[in-house]
DNA sequence: GCCAACGTTGGC
DNA sequence: GCCAACGTTGGC
């Protein structure tokens, strides 16, 4: 199973709301290399829900409930979506700054490309962010 | 097909 | 609010 990181504000979409709504069409994704790893995502695949520009944190665990699909709302018809539920709420957040200071994730895609929306995890990463929140 | 201009994202 | 990163658009 492969392991993936969505980054949502949380004023638009909070990881709360994802739990109030049991599940979420996640479309509105623009950029070709975050279509690409949509694309790749298959049910069952669990997903880090990270909140930007508010939070600057992971606070939970979505898993896809529905492969991807063309985007309703694109009218090129380039890019697609897929369908997110939420998992649990980490037992701690684990913050950017914390992410950024841990040597066992500097590989780690969002990370490198700070801009990437939806981003691949390793299993390794999986499990040193599951460790920092407390879960291990 | 190149590249400058522009827009958007997201951390600080 | 600013700015860096980076993707996209459009003129040539």
């Amino acid at each position: 199973m492969a392991h993936w990181l969505v980054k949502s504000e949380p004023a638009k979409y909070a990881y709360a709301d994802l739990e109030r709504d049991g599940r979420t069409v996640w479309d509105g994704v623009r950029n070709n290399a975050a279509a690409l790893h949509l694309k790749a995502m298959r049910t069952g695949d669990e997903v880090f829900y990270y909140h930007s520009q508010e939070g600057l944190d992971v606070v939970g665990i979505a898993k896809v409930v529905k492969e991807a699909f063309p985007d309703e709302s694109d009218r090129s018809g380039r890019f697609v979506a897929v369908e997110l539920a939420p998992v649990r709420a980490l037992k701690r957040p684990v913050t950017l700054a914390e992410m950024k200071a841990e040597s066992k994730l500097e590989a780690m895609a969002m990370l490198r490309q700070s801009r990437l929306s939806v981003s691949p995890v390793s299993d390794a990463e999986w499990a040193t962010i599951l460790q920092m929140a407390g879960e291990a």
